[in-house]
DNA sequence: CTGTTAGCGCTTTCAA
DNA sequence: TTGAAAGCGCTAACAG
């Protein structure tokens, strides 16, 4: 591996008698440079089987072709699927995806950050971790003249291109949807409050009870119940109090939603009839469980091709890297048994 | 962007009046240089923020401290977890990874595998599409000095490091069990016959017949049902046979699982009394159908970190790119409701 | 320990 | 239409 020579350019034209800036330009398509020997150049460089070093022309011509991402996690349904949705539209570009991911630590993503910078990546693509802290490394992506995406968890206070959802509204749908069943005791367990959509999302909560005249109950809100066994604790906790919840809006994921429901099931208390859930994310499982989960869509391939969109349009117009442009994804509200009690 | 001048080792270079080897040697940790200026270039970089432009360096050392990965689909479970369990071994060792989707499209693999060698990758990892046709890709790798890591489904007639799956024997392991729970007439949905993990799936379904002398019968072997729609109409069609299955292994996937569930719901058939079912990988959701499907987890991210490590267990021995060393992870059946005949 | 020099492979002026 | 030459930013061999 080490000592492996690969063709370069230098090697088809020595072998056609021609100089490599003649083989550059047929390679790239350029005007200036006569049929003939552009045929020429390209069959030899089938036949000595040339791959271009991107490194080299990359260097040369100062950019990448390539877009860095940097999510908490991978293989969780809804990165995965943005990044699904960014690759389809990047790939038909020609661009690469150089994909990291936080693991939810600060620490790491500030790594990320500093690796894709010396990558020289085009652009960055993030949402930041649960263990945000502080913006200077987001900055320090702008100030290295690489544009900047934020999406779906975004550091609020700071200008950048972000493409969201509007938790909020998709919070007060859910919630406005459970008091219309005709619950009435609706408790909501909560994300880590230092990542925006957490916060939206209990905002949005307040705002439904609010605008139904309902009192807030601070005991039926319970923080950081974002796992399934968090959710499963929370449960716990609320339905042992002397006035227990009718409903449970797990805001934080689909999987405390799960954690909840299997609770429910195992001390027999009737969902949707004597307990309402409503999770966020639609995870696949959550049509398959019985009852159905009531939940929100995030579309995520759409803000994936959205968010790769909006690089590929901006940088069409040259504008300046640190724009500051909001996108919102109109995430969907999905009714299904679990909170419908009027229809059993 | 285009005009962005980012800082150099020339610029640290001449602001401190060293030469720039002497920045490089600093910022390499290299042994020739003196403590103090080592410190005071360090300061000198932190102060004009430098980052290092990986692209010249990486040109000049030949190498790139990259992993390619290429895999059919990101936003499934299994692929998903097998790129975190490499991602976190790289991180570790300070390599990036890139990442793209065949789109089970054997046009689209080659694309990235040609993307991969511009890059300079140091190894490609891949799990071929299910539209594999030929594999002068996979050699193109090997030929221009690049390690190849196969996992999954592999393409068996070339030699090269590979991380499987037993699928044969997991397959013969879950059958087994199925027919000692009493079942006698097992049917199979089976995957594509051009990837050699669907082949093996069902050559462990006829050996634990064999061995169990159970007579193969081929109407109960249904061809190409991996999805959850395709595995829903071969349940179908199965069970409107006079002498229809009393098990069925959808060995594709447990999505393919699921759509048997779904139909056997349907028509009121008891699952597992009167209909076994049996899945293959182990997502999320097997757990919480009701009844829980029995499946087969791959511990695919195990598999990914297993990747990895042979990755730089190899690379340290700078042994030949095209080595052929068989990895086996050992595959684990979960045994739950849907296949628990006897426990009823 | 530090400086000088060359060159990784490519693109891009400028000349011819 | 082609060639010559310079240089992207860095590392590494060689001198001193």
């Amino acid at each position: 591996m080490k000592n492996h020579k690969r063709t370069t350019i230098y090697d088809i034209a020595k072998k056609l008698n021609l100089n490599a800036s003649s083989v550059s330009r047929a390679l790239n398509n350029d005007s200036n440079i006569s049929e003939v020997t552009k045929k020429l150049i390209l069959d030899t460089a089938r036949e000595l089987n040339y791959k271009q070093n991107s490194l080299a022309s990359n260097l040369r011509r100062g950019h990448n072709r390539t877009i860095g991402v940097i999510v908490p996690h991978i293989n969780q349904n809804f990165f995965a699927n943005v990044i699904a949705g960014i690759e389809e539209v990047t790939y038909k570009k020609g661009y690469s995806l150089i994909i990291c991911q936080s693991n939810e630590s600060y620490e790491r993503e500030v790594d990320c950050v500093n690796t894709l910078i010396n990558q020289h990546v085009n652009c960055i693509v993030i949402s930041v971790s649960a263990d945000f802290k502080e913006d200077t490394h987001l900055k320090s992506i702008v100030e290295h003249g690489i544009k900047l995406i934020q999406f779906d968890r975004v550091a609020d206070n700071l200008d950048t291109y972000k493409v969201v959802n509007n938790n909020e509204q998709a919070s007060m749908e859910a919630v406005s949807h459970m008091i219309k069943e005709g619950y009435k005791r609706i408790a909501l367990l909560e994300g880590p409050q230092n990542l925006n959509i957490f916060r939206q999302r209990k905002s949005g909560y307040l705002a439904a009870l609010k605008k139904h005249g309902i009192a807030v109950i601070p005991e039926l809100i319970i923080e950081n119940a974002w796992t399934k066994e968090l959710g499963a604790a929370a449960t716990r906790k609320l339905l042992s109090l002397t006035q227990p919840p009718d409903a449970i809006f797990a805001s934080t994921s689909d999987f405390s939603a799960l954690g909840v429901l299997e609770i429910a099931t195992k001390m027999n208390i009737p969902v949707p009839e004597t307990l309402g859930i409503c999770g966020y994310s639609n995870e696949a499982f959550t049509e398959i469980t019985s009852p159905a989960i009531t939940t929100i869509d995030q579309h995520s391939i759409t803000m994936g091709q959205t968010i790769a969109n909006l690089y590929f349009d901006e940088a069409g117009s040259g504008t300046e890297s640190l724009g500051n442009k909001v996108i919102n994804i109109q995430p969907e509200l999905i009714i299904r048994k679990s909170t419908s009690k009027c229809n059993v």
